[in-house]
DNA sequence: GACCTAACGTTACAATATGTAACGTTATGG
DNA sequence: CCATAACGTTACATATTGTAACGTTAGGTC
C-alpha cells in the first residue's frame, strides 16, 4: 500500500484540496475539468492525486454508482485553525496573542477590526453552553 | 549557482529555523551542537542547510571573523503573519473571521481570551497612530 | 450473451527536493 | 611555514511529486 507518511500537501494537492474546499464533494472528472485551462492533467494524473490525498486523510469518497466521489474530511476551517496551532507553536513561542500582534503589525488585519470580530464571536458563543 | 526556488521549508530547516527563531543568531557550529544529541549532523552538513536557508530567503549571515552568523531574516512574529495570510485566502476563502471561529471551535483558543486579546491589542494600537 | 466503454487500481518513471557528507581551498594563529 | 578551522563545491542516495500508460471489470447496449 501507499499507506504513505501523514500530511503535509504538495502543490497540486493543495489545488486540488482548494478546489475541493471552495466547490465541495467531486469526482475525479470534475476536478480534471475543473482544472482543464490552467493546468491540464490526464484522468489518471487526477485519480493519482486524489487516492494520494485520501491516503494522507484530507478526503475520503463515496462510491456513486460506478465512480467516486471525493470530499473533504474537514472543512478548511478545521484545516486551518490546526495549521495555525502548529505556527503559533513553531513560530510565536505557543503565544497566540503573539500572532495577532504580528498580523496587526503585518496589516493582515486592523486592529479595530480584530476586536470587533472578536467580541462578535464571543457573543456569539456564549449564547450556547453547547460545551461537552 | 543554488539560488533555488523561493521558500517552503522541509523538515530539517524548519527545524534549524526554529532554532534561529528562539536562540537569535548563531555560527554553523552552534546549530551543531544544539541538536547533537537529537539529531547529529556533520559540520558541512549543518552549513548546507543553513546556505540553502539563505537562498530560499529565510536568513542572512554577517562574517565574523573568519565565521558566518546566520540570523533569521524575519522574526518568528511576521513569517507566521504572513503564513496565516496564506491560509486564510486558501482554506478561509479569505475570511479572517472564518479563520477566527474555526479556532474557537477547534479550541486552539477561548472565545473570551480572544476577545481580550483583541482588546488589548487595540487598546495599544490605538496609541499612536503611526499609520502612513 | 458478446462487446464497448467508463471508472478504477496497479505500476512506472522522470524530475525535484531533501538529507547527508566527502573534499578541496584558504586565511590565520602560532 | 604549517596545522586547522571554516568555507564553498560537488555528489549522491532517498523520498516526494507530477504524470501517465495499462490492465481489469462492472454496466449498459443490441
Amino acid at each position: 500500500m501507499d499507506s504513505n507518511s501523514w500530511n503535509r500537501l504538495s502543490g497540486l494537492e493543495e489545488l486540488v484540496m482548494g478546489f475541493l474546499w471552495s466547490e465541495g464533494p467531486a469526482t475525479a472528472e470534475d476536478v480534471r475539468t475543473f482544472f482543464i485551462d490552467r493546468h491540464p492533467m490526464k484522468d489518471s494524473t487526477v485519480r493519482t492525486v486524489l487516492r494520494r490525498l485520501e491516503n494522507k486523510g484530507y478526503v475520503t469518497h463515496c462510491v456513486e454508482g460506478r465512480t467516486y466521489r471525493y470530499r473533504p474530511v474537514d472543512a478548511g476551517r478545521s484545516v486551518a485553525a490546526r495549521a495555525v496551532r502548529k505556527i503559533v507553536d513553531r513560530l510565536c513561542d505557543g503565544s497566540v496573542e503573539q500572532l495577532l500582534i504580528g498580523m496587526v503589525d503585518g496589516d493582515v488585519i486592523d486592529s479595530a477590526e480584530l476586536e470587533m470580530l472578536a467580541r462578535r464571536i464571543a457573543t456569539s458563543r456564549e449564547a450556547k453552553g453547547r460545551k461537552s
